[in-house]
DNA sequence: GGTATACTATTGCGTACGCAAGCAAATGTA
DNA sequence: TACATTTGCTTGCGTACGCAATAGTATACC
């Protein structure tokens, strides 16, 4: 039988090493980093929430709560929409975006020793195009 | 940078769709399942509880509590090293093991299917090949 | 032997999350 | 227009887990 779940194992332990050096030096958790992250590539810097929701695999009420602590901080506000008044966006503010930008150079080089140090390039590329396929796919 | 996150988002997309029907057909969550496997693949179908938090990449206080579960159920049973009085086995009982069997067959074929709608059979060798090296080198 | 250090396991507490229930707004159907 | 269904979001509750503190046992060094 494949080893699926070394998937989890490898992922709890590298965001255990990646974890507590943004939570430190940031104030982030990895999914507060990866909410913020999409919001800053999305248009207009605003997501839905059910949309954010999908994006990090988590529930509507995983979002809610993530969204409170983002918002307590000022890193993300809550925006209406104007043609349909069930959804509130989940807005990045200015904060928000410096608060990104100040992580994110030391993040993604910290994952990118993490991995380096166990993958060549090649490999690297390699996993990331499969876990591509089941992630996306697997999200339909 | 690479889409490291997307292992979680993969893993844990499958997991709450294998789990589901593990939890409804034989009364195990997927760690239930994993740790049932490591004792029945263990010499003498016992561990330290020290070794199976390891393998499981959970806390010694996350071990305690499985294992706790399983011992309430009659699944594993508590046993004590007579050369250091300071850890106790965890035992696979006759009855852990029968469940494990009943579990496996269906389990196993329930991650083959969900992974081979999305990947070739020599993808799947391949990130298999992956995951080991990341999961392997990671837990040292 | 006696003390310091390391190891194994448990317990209390806090956090993150999913599920189910509920509400409000939109959409489809008569 | 009236009613049913669907969609977006929040809240209450339960579960799984890590961390820190604790206790008991083993080992190392004097």
């Amino acid at each position: 039988m494949l080893a699926w779940t070394r998937l989890l194992r490898a992922y709890s332990a590298t965001a255990r090493c990646l974890s507590p050096a943004l939570l430190e030096e940031h104030g982030l958790t990895l999914n507060d980093y990866e909410a913020l992250k999409l919001l800053a590539d999305a248009e207009g810097r605003r997501m839905r929430r059910v949309d954010l929701a999908a994006a990090l695999s988590l529930s509507a009420s995983g979002v809610t709560r993530l969204l409170e602590g983002l918002e307590e901080d000022g890193l993300v506000e809550r925006a209406t929409c104007p043609h349909d008044r069930r959804v509130a966006y989940a807005q990045l503010t200015d904060e928000g975006a410096a608060r990104l930008r100040a992580a994110s150079c030391g993040h993604a080089a910290s994952i990118r020793d993490l991995l380096e140090e166990l993958l060549t390039e090649a490999e690297l590329e390699e996993l990331a195009g499969l876990l591509g396929k089941v992630a996306g796919d697997e999200a339909v």
